[in-house]
DNA sequence: ATTTTAAACTAAATCGATTAAATTACTCTG
DNA sequence: CAGAGTAATTTAATCGATTTAGTTTAAAAT
């Protein structure tokens, strides 16, 4: 005997109404905790909830959602779920959703903004009530229409200066200064730095604390020394970059990482080259992924509040799906510097 | 003057329905391109696409869900999305799903079979179609529940023995075996072993794989060799277990690691103990993260098909969601052992 | 001239909830 | 005892799609 599709139904209000010979209205009051207001007989509003429990009934959200307009749904759409930065996030966006009953529904948009407009598209057809996303570069006008739709939602990891949104970013320049200066206070005047998708708001703040840190320090800018990784042929971008920075003629010996991701090919090319980290070169990062405190020489490096970019984007967030906001709300989160060994083990004043 | 509601009405087949003066159940045609073969007419098919296009017509996915009953979604409940094991597989299962029209929808149950269990009805509210898991320790009766209704899924990394079901896992037994016989073609007599969720299946099979090595090299297995890690308390307990095995009177000087993220911790804890690898510990470890080839010495490793597994289980998936699928399949993938140097240089036989 | 047939389109039911408005059956009140 | 009031429940509309079973009109066949 073959497996005869059992099809075991889901139960619905309408079953329970059946079966107790009432009307469905009064289970959905019942099963609403609206049987006081409603003036529904006690009777038989346990007659309902026993029913319901004995059926093992679960609402179609389907259903509720379009009636109702309310899904409890948000979208959270990030560059890439398999990097740690963002898969930490989702984690924390993830809980702290729950606690407002809210389920959060990801994507990864690969910095495409073109696979960004398709991912807004598929949400907002599935009746998501509001967005987090990190921005890819060429997205303005998708997220300014967003805005223009009066759809909420929060900006992370970048936004757009002409263009008034929620967000909770990092401050980037800051960051940037501060590790550029842990260099040049260690006397290094020669700094390469490799930077990604400058065009991108908190990259561009992350080269500017490059540029003012040296500057401060007295020390030229060389564009040569910035090198410019690509996206799309990233390791071995990465690769030519660093090594084009270490050997003559330009024999840098201090090298600043604007994104993890970098900084971790990047050593993998500087251990590859032969070089001890700092003897040989000195290595700041932004970013602090586990990796940098297990390295031979840890890693010093900025580290970023993760779980407090993801927790404060979903309370503005809900707020404003609560129609609590009081406007919009901008959120710049400091970064901590953490000082391990990769630039050596000076001390300075 | 206030920002007043803008109410960009969503556009609905009703509108275009009115605006062009036809019946709805035209315009639902011509948009599913059913117009051939409902006969309508060229002038008109071409008026109803022209319109959507002017109002920016997207269907309502939960009028679309209720009606038909397909979402076009499915479920990935995993352990934990910030586990950057599952954060692969998240992503390949993302993109994997969405060439055969899938939305995805992820959930972390924390290995935790209250949370699972909550997940799963959340989900099936939603109305997934099917689900991808991570199956949790104490979860055998909420899987065996989802196969009694008929609910399509497939289990990842683990499975359960007395439970027939679609599954894709690795050759957990066979990769500890070799691991383990890694380190006693060394020479080594005492081999430690950290491990954690021993009930798990997979869990199973490795510590199984590591006493058969023992075993066949001539070695007499030692239950106060196996460090119990517990989850709860995760990071001291890695140190302790660690430290134990390594000092006095154990004296341990070859571990195995059944998971990197004990890995990642224990190496930690090494390096703080001021041991070097190999030449006070060899170390070997279950999964290949990318922390493993950056080590001071990088670390031999048992690297897990991430991609594959998450590739194959979306096409299980989706074969029986198209009923193409020819009954239940089950999938074990072979590892890659990745030798690097954290067991010396020494070279066998 | 009448019946068939085909082409082009529509009415209405349905999915499973929520909710405003209506109904029924009592009980009270003056 | 008519009319008001209230408690307990139901009717029916609605959300936005899909889909079955028609209907209408005109052309073709008899």
């Amino acid at each position: 005997m073959k497996s005869q599709d059992n099809n075991h139904k889901v139960t619905s209000l309408q079953d329970i109404a059946k079966k107790l010979g009432v009307s469905v209205t009064l289970v959905s009051l019942v099963l609403n905790g609206k049987a006081k207001q409603s003036r529904i007989s006690d009777k038989i509003a346990e007659k309902v909830l026993l029913m319901a429990k004995e059926l093992n009934y679960r609402p179609n959200q389907l259903a509720r959602g379009l009636r109702t307009g309310k899904t409890n749904t948000i979208a959270f759409i990030m560059a890439d779920i398999s990097n740690i930065f963002f898969a930490r996030m989702a984690r924390v966006v993830e809980d702290e959703a729950e606690k407002y009953g809210y389920k959060v529904m990801f994507g990864s948009s690969d910095e495409n903004p073109v696979k960004l407009e398709r991912m807004l598209n598929m949400f907002l057809e599935r009746k998501v009530e509001g967005f987090i996303i990190s921005p890819t570069l060429g997205s303005l006008k998708l997220i300014r229409q967003l805005k223009e739709k009066n759809i909420p939602f929060v900006l992370i990891d970048r936004f757009f200066r002409n263009l008034d949104t929620n967000y909770v970013v990092v401050d980037n320049f800051d960051a940037s200064y501060k590790a550029v200066s842990h260099l040049t206070k260690f006397g290094y005047k020669k700094i390469g730095t490799l930077s990604i998708f400058p065009e991108l708001t908190q990259m561009n703040d992350r080269l500017n604390g490059y540029k003012d840190a040296l500057s401060d320090a007295g020390i030229r800018f060389e564009n040569k020394y910035v090198g410019k990784v690509d996206f799309e042929n990233f390791r071995e971008s990465v690769y030519e970059n660093v090594r084009k920075l270490l050997m003559p003629p330009y024999n840098i010996r201090a090298l600043y990482f604007q994104t993890c991701i970098m900084g971790i090919v990047g050593l993998e090319c500087i251990r590859e080259m032969k070089f001890r980290v700092p003897l040989d070169v000195a290595v700041v990062s932004f970013d602090d992924p586990a990796e940098y405190k297990l390295f031979e020489t840890p890693v010093t490096a900025i580290k970023q509040p993760i779980d407090e970019i993801g927790l404060k984007a979903v309370n503005i967030l809900v707020d404003e799906l609560k129609s609590k906001s009081s406007g919009l709300q901008k959120v710049v989160l400091p970064t901590r510097f953490m000082v391990r060994r990769s630039c050596g083990n000076l001390r300075y004043g």
